[in-house]
DNA sequence: TTGACATATTGATGCTTATCTATTAGAATA
DNA sequence: TATTCTAATAGATAAGCATCAATATGTCAA
């Protein structure tokens, strides 16, 4: 059992969070590493607009990128989700008990 | 321990999250019951903002009210948090264990 | 090095939303 | 009932943001 310091701005969480669009694409590359383009071809917006949402959810943190070739691959970051939930729940809902277990296969 | 039904829109919880000045009304009616003018009192914006931002918090169910004589009585609905909390930790982070343990004194 | 492919950036457009002032509605009290 | 206090609503404005087409950048392969 790991620890998490509460190193994620709230406010900056959720707004990464608050967008449909985005989610969608934290979906897509949830417990993988998906290719922009991979992601264009699943929803129905341009590739502009991926590429913009992704760079959101980049600086906010929720996703880690790498590249692979020609392709950008993108993963969510599910500690920093973690964190961030536990963060908010921490400040919100304190006489709820949010117990954080980390354990990542890698 | 009580078992939480997913209930919540996770786009539409993570909105109403998404605003600096949203946060800090959560903060303030956070474990207990506050009046708007209360409210007003320690921000720095004008009352029909509170009123504005208390009805985005109110339809996301993120808080609760109630009239006492002239005033209007908010709080903040932990579970819901709570439970939003979850769905979004349940949706992007599955990998990692949030236990949500539900005990709130009436 | 040139061509083809993948992704990022730029700039424009329209929608959403945070904020304010002014006003209205609701409740208690004199 | 009239007055006063509290909160909600209406309407206007400005800022933010999601989206797209066009273009630039970057990478690999021939």
């Amino acid at each position: 059992m790991k620890t998490i310091e509460f190193s994620i701005n709230p406010v900056e969480f959720a707004k990464a969070l608050a967008d449909e669009t985005r989610q969608k694409i934290m979906a897509l590359c949830c417990c993988k590493w998906i290719s922009v383009n991979d992601i264009v071809s699943k929803l129905d917006v341009a590739q502009p607009t991926v590429s913009h949402h992704l760079k959101i959810l980049k600086n906010a943190g929720l996703v880690k990128s790498k590249r692979k070739g020609k392709h950008m691959m993108y993963t969510i970051d599910q500690e920093r989700i973690a964190n961030g939930c536990c963060r908010v729940a921490n400040d919100f809902a304190p006489d709820t008990n949010i117990i954080l277990q980390v354990d990542i296969p890698e």
